[in-house]
DNA sequence: CTGAAAGCGCTAACAG
DNA sequence: CTGTTAGCGCTTTCAG
């Protein structure tokens, strides 16, 4: 680069003083004297004078950075996790570096081993949903690296974690559906391993059996969990001998998959077909009717998850290995069911 | 940390070779055979090690790492950008740390000094809506670090810049409504300073003026660029003596806010008032009645600004201090106007 | 082909 | 109070 990047050492000389002299007044030892502090504070401002975190990180054996991995950056969900994270690291004087698996698990293992070889402070995961396997993940942990999961976690690594209770709110979400009256409820599923996707599932049979429902397997579509998916699993849920009279989507995007689905059949929501989500994204209360939806606080999630991991940072305790936050559900009730 | 992290001397010590004959093996530097290499690269396996790259920057004197700044990760149309980034991003093996200045201009300037001292390879900005002199990045350009703004600019700092053409976008907004009969239309411009915001209100006066219409000072009402500036502007405009017949709304948050206060008042959209926005985020398709805006395609953004960003990295050159690309808007014709 | 020496910028421990 | 020495992990240059 054009510029060189002005040194202890530039300083120094300037000053006729030792470099080490220098790195101990710019960080106020008591070794040294004001008069001196003084001196070099001063000309270290006049030549904007930056101290280099790379060389302290090298000295030092640790950075300040945190790294996040998330599937998708442009996500409403995702998105204002980072946003959480961002404002707790900041708080805390750590960087925060965002990598994107596009839930790819290849990409999820090249992500952690950069993050590996930049010695980040420590890790936070949404895992990617073809993730089948936690092993990338203890092998980061071998490194010495903690990590913390949030909403899409690793059953067999132990790790910190903090999820939204996905069970409980996809049974409040199905009761309710339940207490309205409706009977035939089908369920946009998860296919794949990720732990929201299970969880939900399981809340969804849970409420059935709990009312003493029969859990009827043509109810239950497997996909994906974006907007495509939901289309499709509306299409396959449409094209039964008997229709369902409610849909419990996997989540929020799904769930706009489903709705327009249904919307593009000419059909009524709730007067047909009732539905609800899952996540409580913002556009969801914008829909016409608006979508009864099971809430998270992704900011908050955020917040939490970043707060759980630099306290593991700062000391690593045995007693914490597999430590569990869990973000409370609401259901919020709109005009959609 | 608990467990040490393996470098090139551990192997070395285990196959009894110099260390830096192991450097150059992991490297397949030509100089070492390949029975050595070899031997080497499977121990590294078999060790789990990562190179670590804290060393190596501050031995090249470089590192792979893109600083983003953003006044929030939180939103629509930035957290698409910072998709776009990473990605191009991790295509050519850099980092993304991103952070949030929350329109802060102070808060800006302390990541650009983190950013400096972690010695970020290049940094993207999108500038706070309270930062009033480019000063800052001068100074960072000073550091030899390459800068591009994208969306948000500073007029009064070479760079890169990549933007929509927000002049043309407003132009066309408004020609649209002038187009469409309507004669008082009313601006919900932004107070401040950002490049956008002037730009916008600059295409709307140029506008009105090329149609031969008189540009009304009351029908311009200012405020910030969130959803609660567009209620608090919407009030303003419908405190009116004659109220406006259709709004332009300097952005979609904003024209989200003059949606939610005009439905509030049991306004009809666009029977009594008609509504563009700028932006085309994701909800503004799904309001009732969807709303016309000039879309903008902020993935896009991200891609390219992080390609110039890498351009500028590569080779850094005097003709290409003030390069600036424009991302061309479309007007989407919905039904708010 | 392999080894040795030097140095990136900083800090810590010790000597003067 | 200030200076010296050493070393973080790696790469580069120059010897062997």
């Amino acid at each position: 680069m054009a510029t060189k990047q002005v040194t202890v050492k530039d300083i120094a000389k300037r000053l006729r003083l030792h470099y080490t002299t220098v790195s101990k007044a710019l960080r106020d030892h008591p070794d040294i004297s004001p008069a001196t502090k003084h001196r070099v504070v001063s000309l270290a401002e006049e030549l904007d004078y930056h101290p280099n975190s790379i060389a302290k990180s090298l000295k030092n054996q640790a950075t300040s950075t945190l790294g996040v991995i998330v599937p998708s950056i442009r996500n409403d969900f995702f998105s204002a996790v980072i946003s959480g994270i961002e404002e707790v690291a900041y708080g805390r004087e750590f960087n925060t570096v965002v990598c994107q698996s596009n839930e790819s698990s290849e990409r999820e293992a090249i992500h952690l081993n950069t993050l590996i070889s930049n010695r980040v402070a420590g890790v936070l995961v949404s895992v990617a949903q073809t993730t089948t396997s936690g092993a990338r993940f203890r092998a980061l942990q071998r490194q010495g690296i903690p990590l913390v999961f949030f909403d899409r976690v690793c059953a067999d690594v132990e790790a910190g974690k903090v999820v939204v209770d996905d069970h409980a709110g996809a049974m409040k979400a199905v009761r309710y559906l339940i207490d309205s009256g409706y009977r035939r409820i089908a369920h946009a599923a998860e296919q794949g391993n990720t732990s929201v996707g299970r969880e939900r599932r399981r809340g969804y049979v849970s409420a059935l059996e709990q009312s003493g429902l029969a859990v009827d397997r043509e109810l239950i579509v497997y996909g994906g969990l974006q907007e495509e998916d939901g289309v499709t699993a509306c299409r396959k849920l449409l094209a039964l001998d008997r229709r369902p009279e409610a849909i419990f989507a996997v989540n929020d995007p799904v769930a706009l998959g489903v709705y327009k689905e249904i919307r593009h059949r000419g059909l009524e929501i709730p007067g047909d077909i009732a539905l609800v989500g899952f996540g409580d994204n913002t556009l969801s209360s914008y829909l016409d009717p608006p979508l009864t939806t099971v809430k998270q606080s992704p900011y908050e999630i955020g917040k939490v998850a970043a707060s759980m991991l630099l306290r593991r940072i700062k000391g690593p305790t045995r007693r914490m290995a597999s430590e569990v936050e869990v973000i409370e559900t609401e259901l919020v009730l709109r005009e959609s069911a």
